[in-house]
DNA sequence: CTGAAAGCGCTTACAG
DNA sequence: CTGAAAGCGCTTACAG
């Protein structure tokens, strides 16, 4: 099977008796061309099944219509969830993506991607990769002057210095935990995600607060840091107990850990949701089929993705037009809201005591 | 914040009172440059922070270092697992990726996929698209005189006409059911994905094969069609009950679906493993937190997709030599084993009985 | 409506 | 060891 050699706008123009430029008006779509010779090229290109050559266009043009994207962790919900979002509005406007994986958010390789990226020829980069420890140093310095616009897409912190889209993660901890109190819990123990993930001490914080405005406890003893495995959250119960023995409730950062928890309780004979209400994050498919099925937090990271490259889009065109107005523009942060879905892991709401009330519950339970 | 242009070649050279081919040279690590005048283009490259465009250098030699992929479902664990061993293996090798993901497996868009990729000027091209219903016919018609090598990987039958990576999926049924027999499992049902998908028809046949071979009931009644779903597994166990209220195993064809007859088998008030083994596919991290934790047969996705690209590789090599020589090679077809994993959700082994005494079982259990 | 010329940013022979 | 010339496969002004 001898791969035979692809074809060229010249051969094409020969067959057809026209210039190149000819046949490049016709594979452009011009109007200014005689529609008998338009029809003449057509064919030829219809009968030889001939392609342009994209990377050829891309350099007279100096416009590749690729993204470059760059992702972490597609054994995770989040990221395969956001890259979905991604391509499918990415092909929707006839974006080509190359995909690069990152396998430790914690990277300093970011500059070197970057580079590589743009030496690419991509029109625009999507940073997906969450927040983890000064993963994001490099956006301070790489972001303006970079020669092609960048923006960063999932758990992050909302302003920053480069576009970004990201989820309101206090949200997502406010949510979890007023719907906690509100189904009548009193002492409500957190498992966190690893806290050098800026997610992961957001939703920390939006548990605290929420705690904290009904005058409930959220001392140490209802704080344990998993890191997202349903392992980390099982122990996490485990410690828990230790700690604070009369919990009744408790938010896992993710549903894999709510897993975990899930997992836990029935081994240690504790009834979910009548003993120990649970709610997780993220909105699994299995999430429904857990026993338990299991209350979470979904976070709209498809539509993420998907904004995303519309938000990208309008930089590149920007920045195109800017090299003739050479105006500056406005860094976009847009902040997205997370749902509540309620299943069987978590009482309903009932009526909340008032906060005099809950002020004299016990402070703490020391193992 | 302008975007800077990007440097040129050009640039580079005048900057460092050289021609743009000896820039070029040092570029490429050629040997044939002064050292002095080496020296002293490197530093102004890395001052610039200069890299070349690739896009121009694929133009010229005719070689882009980009794999082009066709992927499916990366809301599933087998897709994800497979485009995570390509991305490494490629990022390995110097090779870029191009994604594109399909939304219906069935989809009859392969063929402009293909040439699009192909004007994209990729060097190959990994489909790692299940096979579903007729979506392969392309593959006898597209596959020889395509310009660019193209790969199957992931489920699809061993023998194609294009090279491919597979995995033994008839194994995977005989593993599973084999251990359910071990266990002393005698009625033993099963739920298969959607059978246009070859994955499921193949798990069905290995499972069929071994009840015939230990003389085991293996009737329709025996039998559930699913989707892959958690929601279509917990569906089909009801359904099995109806027609064998006696089967005291389920072989489930991925993870999923397997958590829905847990969930089902827990509503029922059946005990797993004691009244009723489980055995899924997949070995998704969640397993080992079911309850009871999942027995699963791993497949190795993450290696199959890295030897695709070793392969790919090799196909690109041999293609570039081919247009010198003009010789035709072999396609390779590789088919990798699964692997099996006990936990707790399946009985642990017995003897097994002999099969005299297996063939006296009541044959069918009419609800 | 159509084509000859020039150029996008590189690399590949070819000279010297 | 180094550079002038040509070319990769397109598109963009510019003529006519």
């Amino acid at each position: 099977m001898a791969h035979r050699r692809r074809l060229t706008i010249k051969q094409v123009a020969e067959a057809a008796g026209v210039s190149t430029q000819t046949v490049s008006r016709v594979l452009n779509n011009r109007p200014d061309v005689a529609a008998e010779t338009f029809r003449r090229v057509q064919r030829i290109i219809a009968d030889t099944g001939y392609a342009p050559n994209l990377l050829a266009r891309g350099l007279t043009q100096g416009r590749s219509r690729t993204l470059g994207i760059v992702a972490y962790g597609l054994e995770y919900f989040g990221p395969t969830r956001i890259l979905t979002g991604i391509e499918r509005q990415a092909a929707k406007m006839g974006y080509s993506i190359t995909l690069n994986l990152i396998h430790e958010p914690e990277t300093d390789g970011a500059d070197s991607l970057l580079n590589n990226l743009a030496a690419r020829q991509v029109d625009g980069i999507i940073w997906a990769i969450p927040e983890v420890s000064q993963n994001r140093d490099w956006s301070h310095t790489k972001g303006p002057g970079f020669p092609v616009p960048v923006l960063l897409v999932g758990g992050m912190s909302g302003q920053t210095s480069v576009p970004s889209i990201a989820i309101d993660n206090g949200a997502i901890g406010r949510l979890a935990t007023e719907h906690l109190v509100a189904g009548g819990a009193r002492r409500i123990g957190i498992i966190t995600g690893p806290l050098n993930w800026w997610e992961a001490r957001e939703r920390h914080r939006g548990w605290r607060e929420i705690l904290r405005a009904h005058g409930l406890p959220n001392d140490e003893g209802l704080f344990v840091e998993g890191d997202w495995t349903a392992a980390s959250g099982e122990r996490g119960l485990d410690r828990l107990l230790e700690t604070a023995r009369d919990i009744d409730a408790v938010f896992a950062s993710n549903d894999q850990m709510a897993l975990g928890v899930l997992h836990g309780a029935h081994r240690l004979g504790r009834r979910v949701p009548d003993d120990l209400s649970v709610v997780g994050v993220d909105n699994i498919a299995e999430g429904s089929h857990y026993w338990p099925s299991l209350s979470t937090v979904h976070q709209p990271l498809r539509d993420a993705g998907a904004l995303a490259v519309l938000t990208i889009d309008t930089l590149i065109e920007e920045a195109n037009r800017r090299d003739e107005l050479d105006g500056s523009s406005v860094t976009p942060n847009r902040v997205l809201p997370p749902k509540l879905i309620v299943r069987e892991s978590s009482r309903p709401t009932r009526a909340v005591p008032p906060r005099a009330e809950s002020d004299e519950l016990p402070y703490r339970g020391e193992a």
